[in-house]
DNA sequence: TGATAAATCGTAATGATTCTTATTTACAAA
DNA sequence: TTTGTAAATAAGAATCATTACGATTTATCA
């Protein structure tokens, strides 16, 4: 997903494209990872110094409801990055950057008649660790 | 790990083991699960009517360093549990009542050398839905 | 161009958690 | 058993992320 995607997106299920609305798309399209929405607001600010940062939030919490962005959450906040492929994979974040790897494993492929009796719903795998460029700092 | 074992825990490691941290663990030892630090306070609450949530808080924080509780999060929350045995595993988790049923299987063994330039720090992996019990209501 | 529903602003409210200061208590040593 | 002291706690203020709300503005389309 890419900004000029995500707006067709937008239009096709008849939300209006404000300038607001592109320019988190084109934050989220440079980003290539994850980021908080106080990145998100940090950034708007420079070019909206009025904007609120409800805005900020309602169009995050619309951009994933509608599936522009997927979100994770660490250390008590909220991370939203574009939504990538739509093959299923998991991934490596990050904790300086918030730049993401794919991992291809799913540990459900894995898990057999482990949980034979339970309902599941969703799950969750990611790994937390250093990219190569951040390691060199 | 149960309230006896940790409370030889607290006093190996030189800390004091007043009647409410001593609550907090029996809380635990019979909550089989992840629970919210509400969950806690509310327990308490009843017990010790004055209490400060800060208490509660302060000890959670305290029993996950020391390796008495284990420590997760969800919708923003964190939820803690007792530590369970040593060896390394995850968790399905159900999202009514927190209980927990242990999965044996750890991805990590299945990556190969898909992150090689990658330090990895740590990792998650977890499965949500419904336990048996919650499924009937 | 003008009507209208959607989006935004500005700010207050919320919910979880952390911090601060004064007071109390568990424990160790006499 | 008493007492000194560091640790633990209470009470409430402060913080941080997030959500809610009424008033105003704006994108879209007839």
């Amino acid at each position: 997903m890419d900004k000029r995607q995500a707006i067709i997106c937008l239009q096709k299920k008849g939300y209006k494209t404000t300038d607001k609305r592109k320019d988190i798309l084109h934050f989220f399209e440079r980003a290539n990872g994850y980021r908080t929405a106080r990145d998100v607001n940090a950034y708007m600010e420079q070019r909206h110094p009025e904007i609120s940062f409800d805005t900020v939030y309602r169009n995050l919490h619309l951009y994933h409801a509608i599936g522009i962005l997927e979100a994770t959450e660490l250390n008590g906040e909220k991370l939203f990055r574009m939504k990538c492929s739509d093959d299923h994979h998991h991934h490596f974040i990050c904790k300086d950057c918030g730049k993401t790897a794919e991992i291809d494993v799913c540990p459900m492929d894995h898990i057999g008649n482990a949980l034979a009796n339970y309902y599941i719903e969703d799950h969750k795998f990611e790994i937390y660790g250093l990219c190569p460029a951040c390691q060199r700092t």
